[in-house]
DNA sequence: CTAATAGTGTCTATCAGACACTATTAG
DNA sequence: CTAATAGTGTCTGATAGACACTATTAG
């Protein structure tokens, strides 16, 4: 009911409002709004890699629809852009519990052929399990083997993969790639394929040590002297 | 006239195009867009300021209309963001010459009790000298002193400092705040400025030294030593 | 001379990079 | 034993922070 009333008054002060030319607010012309997500992830392939679908038009059964964008929607009114992203991904993608962050707004007025469309690009990164590979339209495909994507995609996954290496920089895995106890030898390997390069194993390890906690549980199973399992703070 | 066809194509596209619910690009109700920008300045006074200007309803001869908001305006048609920054800090408080940089799209759908409204902010940093003093309702407010200002733009000004320390660290005067020739205190005093902290005078000289280029000439006119100018590159 | 500012020498603690060594497991 | 991986000792060179010193100007 409160809602209910806030609706009423804004719809009498929209009306009401005159900028400094005379003009309310319905008087301007308004962009259709848009989100696009580059949703990374580093499968078992150990290639970092982007979830793109194919053009949600109709039957698509023709080779011409190639899997050449990023999953995306248009904001409904009411809804916050964070809120169009998990629908989105949800609908398109069959993934949930997303924090999607902004990376940049695309406004070029010609970028859209369909007309006038503001793409306001988002990024996550998630761990392969929690991607639903079962969805349809839905793949993931390496980022190095990206060729380029339709509405200027590219640019965008070029952007949260940037934003991405920043981040493990700072933490080592913000984003919770590994599972909660891990060996320094999955960690390292976790950010060489994000960073793209190799990094030394000693100042890797000295390096990190100091932001992990030690669990005293050894790993097991796999070649070679069994390795401590740490875990993060 | 290629502009003009253009034009004409992307309406019939409009028109045609459907999505997966079978609804056109007009079907969707759509915000209004804004961008809001946060110019920061350092004037003679020597402390980090921001434009703020008054609401711009009608002839506000009372005390209620208080400098309480950022320059900002409504997108308009055909333009892009930065176009439409451009324009607001051209009319609104008589500056040119800017290269705003986006921040974040602030979207919350109640944010702005004349409607549905998303805003851009923007931020650029320039020298006070290319600020139009004269202009009417624009002033300059230094950031520490701001009480919270109209719109959520007290957090688009603490974005935009934020940044701009970020950009200060990592090279001597990205904003171009000082003069093309300066001494080494002068660059000292707008990085103790922007910093908002002390910074120790021979390491901050040696850190810097190595970015700059000495031009050979001496500074004249003021007390101690003279000391050489330094020039960007 | 003093006050004020410019600029340098140098010690120390820290740290990244690099290399080589030891330790522990499977088979 | 060998192959493979885990983990450490240690040297080097670069650098930030700190302190104290010298240098050059005005008045």
């Amino acid at each position: 009911m409160y809602r209910r009333h806030c609706a009423i008054l804004r719809k009498l002060l929209s009306m009401v409002y005159r900028d400094s030319h005379g003009r309310t607010l319905d008087d301007y012309p308004r962009p259709s709004v848009a989100v696009d997500t580059a949703v990374l992830t580093v499968p078992p392939s150990g290639e970092l890699s982007v979830i793109v679908i194919a053009a949600g038009l109709g039957a698509s059964d023709d080779a011409e629809s190639a899997l050449d964008r990023l999953p995306g929607t248009f904001l409904h009114p009411g809804e916050t852009l964070a809120e169009a992203v998990r629908r989105s991904l949800r609908t398109k993608a069959g993934i949930n519990g997303l924090r999607p962050r902004q990376l940049r707004v695309f406004d070029e007025p010609e970028r859209d052929p369909r007309g006038w469309v503001l793409s306001v690009a988002h990024a996550d990164t998630v761990p392969a399990e929690q991607l639903n590979t079962r969805s349809s339209a839905a793949r993931l495909e390496p980022v190095a083997e990206l060729t380029s994507l339709a509405y200027g995609h590219s640019a965008v996954v070029a952007l949260a993969v940037e934003q991405l290496r920043e981040q493990y920089l700072a933490a080592p895995d913000p984003a919770g790639l590994l599972h909660a106890r891990f060996t320094l030898r999955e960690l390292h390997a976790l950010h060489e394929t994000i960073a793209g390069t190799t990094l030394q194993r000693d100042t890797f390890r000295r390096a990190m040590i100091a932001r992990l906690v030690a669990t005293g549980e050894r790993s097991s199973g796999g070649m070679g002297k069994p390795a401590e399992l740490f875990k993060i703070s």
